[in-house]
DNA sequence: TCGTTGCTTTACCATTTGGTAAAATTTAGA
DNA sequence: TCTAAATTTTACCAAATGGTAAAGCAACGA
């Protein structure tokens, strides 16, 4: 009848994938794609190389499986966007979760960020095809936001872009800040100073 | 006398190590540092793999002095902020430069950054030995600014993390923007975008 | 308890990769 | 022009890497 039959996965499976899954994650995000290696993934997992290819078809496979399931987690916060809600409590609010996420997992964090650095050859399907429409849809609910005198006069994209960079860099150059800032935390100030920016530039002047 | 004799470069040798590091910059920005080879290198230079390594100790070294280079020229428009200058301008002057040179030089803006992001095992000196002192500095005239009144208050260190983040969003995250911006062009509306959100920021608000 | 299926290991292999030795060639200066 | 130094090529190589074949072992339902 159904050529594709799903068949639940192993108890085996399961725990076995998901160790592939959390050793590549600290691999590639630590060397790159192609500073990657199936011998550390196996190693980190604590299985032997052809095991590994047991579970999963090839290097790139384990790596494109780790972005797709990535970048759900990612836009999460960003889908949560209420129009019905505050303007600018919803936005602060995403900022705010937004910089959570980088804070609680830089590893994943950097691996979406090495992969669009590399100009994103294995997700652009997933970057069009799920994000791009998510953007736009956002964009358009930012922009009835400002028509209606409940936001600053703001770009939309660019707004997004601002706070996904300012975010996001606490994870991605994370070896930057913690040079810079010594023994100093550098989560303890971002929240404040991220929250003082953002509602500085959405709060409209003429309320 | 002297051990060391600098001995002036010939001109082939000035031409190949140019060429050679030109090569470089494209590839170690494309596939990063462990996904490059010396192959690719070799050919974008249109050189051979030995006569490559004939002007370079090896694929590392290649690597470290495009960063070190590279590292010069980045701190540029940092060392230029005047304490002596209006805060105001001096601090939105920054940020164009910077974005100026995010959109004029992306691959450079890509090699720092994939470096950051694995932790920055090849340079850490350098960001401790030159750029942590030149950071500090700079943190102590923007305090200088907030403490006369002529900036909002503002956490310095946190303050120069947003402009490093908002403006090398655009040549990092290069591959993302141009597939949620379309045909649009990103340089067009970032400028005005920083220009505005920084302004706000930094305004003093009782002056 | 038997056999089928699922999982793991051992033993490989072809290719790629960073790098070297040394001969061959080009270039620059006397 | 001649020669010494600088540059380039040819021919390699050892190690690492992604991946495979097939045998061995474990689990589990009938």
């Amino acid at each position: 009848m159904n050529d594709i039959l799903p068949k639940k996965p192993s108890r085996i499976q399961t725990r076995n994938r998901r160790l592939i899954l959390d050793a590549a994650l600290e691999v590639f995000s630590r060397d790159g794609y192609g500073g990657a290696t199936l011998d550390a993934i196996a190693k980190g997992a604590g299985l032997s190389k052809p095991n590994l290819l047991y579970y999963f078809d090839g290097k790139t496979e384990i790596y494109v499986t780790l972005l797709s399931q990535l970048l759900e987690t990612w836009l999460d916060p960003l889908i949560e966007l209420d129009a019905k809600g505050d303007p600018v409590e919803e936005l602060l609010n995403y900022v705010r979760h937004k910089l959570d996420m980088a804070l609680e997992l830089p590893l994943e964090s950097k691996l979406f960020a090495g992969e669009i650095l590399q100009g994103a050859p294995r997700i652009t399907a997933h970057l069009t095809d799920d994000l791009k429409p998510l953007f736009d849809r956002k964009c358009k609910v930012i922009q009835t936001w400002i028509d209606a005198g409940h936001l600053a006069q703001i770009d939309p994209a660019h707004l997004i872009f601002s706070i996904w960079s300012t975010t996001q860099h606490y994870a991605d150059f994370g070896a930057q800040t913690s040079v810079l800032l010594g023994t100093e935390d550098p989560a303890k100030r971002a929240h404040a100073h991220l929250e003082q920016m953002f509602r500085k530039l959405l709060q409209p002047v003429n309320q």
